[in-house]
DNA sequence: GCTATATGGTTGATCGCTCAAATATCACGC
DNA sequence: GCGTGATATTTGAGCGATCAACCATATAGC
């Protein structure tokens, strides 16, 4: 009478990811960040010219643009990104990271590497490709 | 110069998640509930006498006592729930599941098995349990 | 019994995000 | 070149959750 596999997967993956959110989200806040700052830091960092249209920022960390120009404006405020706007397109407003935002992003990465490491104790290492692997699956 | 696979896996969790939350939302808003609603109609609808305590609701659906007390409120004007008080401890206040909040959840299960069944369906049979072994991990 | 401390719950302020609508620019077909 | 529809962004309103402060009750130690 218990409900389908799939159904068990995703409601212990929800449940997973309020720890899992939780542990970043605190690990973070000594660096004034939240994780969806973080995340968007990590993008811009990892990007070509540490630069990004907004629409594409949403896109990968999960957010609406909406959602984008409102975390954005107070980190703009704060230095960690600088507003740019697009030679190509009037429309677009890039969003690149300052080198005060590239510095707290180094900084915050590893006190997550060692929230992630705390989180991830609970699987050996074979455990943890293997999870990877799967969560990949989704694309 | 990668950032530790503990981190890849958080970060593609954080990022499997806001899939899943949209998924599943997107498909219980046509029966008028959140995913944190459909979560509580769940732990009562498992619970001995289809009861609980908001303390321990809060725990199992992964939001503080704070949030349970004004998720309840409207789920209670409703009737999806109705407010017990315990005749051991007068500090507490058990919710109990009503009959319409018991068929409201058992609607919404079969739409979001259907939900699940599609977000699940990259991973064939052997995946998925694999996938369930990883998580339950997590305890 | 009486104080001290812990536990269960609610409330005010605020945060982070969404949705829908508005604005601006772009690209296409003619 | 000019309308028509698509795309990028911002803004107002509102929702869902948190934190910190609070009230009420319970439990333990003296």
């Amino acid at each position: 009478m218990s409900s389908p596999q799939e159904s068990q997967l995703v409601l212990g993956l929800i449940n997973l990811n309020s720890k899992v959110q939780r542990k970043i989200g605190g690990a973070l806040s000594a660096h004034g960040l939240g994780v969806s700052e973080y995340l968007v830091l990590s993008q811009l960092f990892e990007s070509a010219n540490h630069t990004m249209r907004r629409v594409d920022l949403a896109e990968k960390v999960g957010l609406t643009a909406s959602g984008v120009t409102r975390l954005l404006n107070p980190m703009e405020k704060v230095g960690l990104v600088e507003k740019v706007s697009s030679s190509r397109d009037a429309r677009v407003s890039l969003v690149k990271l300052t080198s005060a935002g590239r510095r707290v992003f180094e900084e915050a990465e590893v006190t997550i590497n060692h929230a992630a490491e705390s989180l991830m104790a609970v699987l050996n290492a074979k455990q943890q490709k293997d999870f990877g692997k799967l969560i990949q699956a989704f694309g």
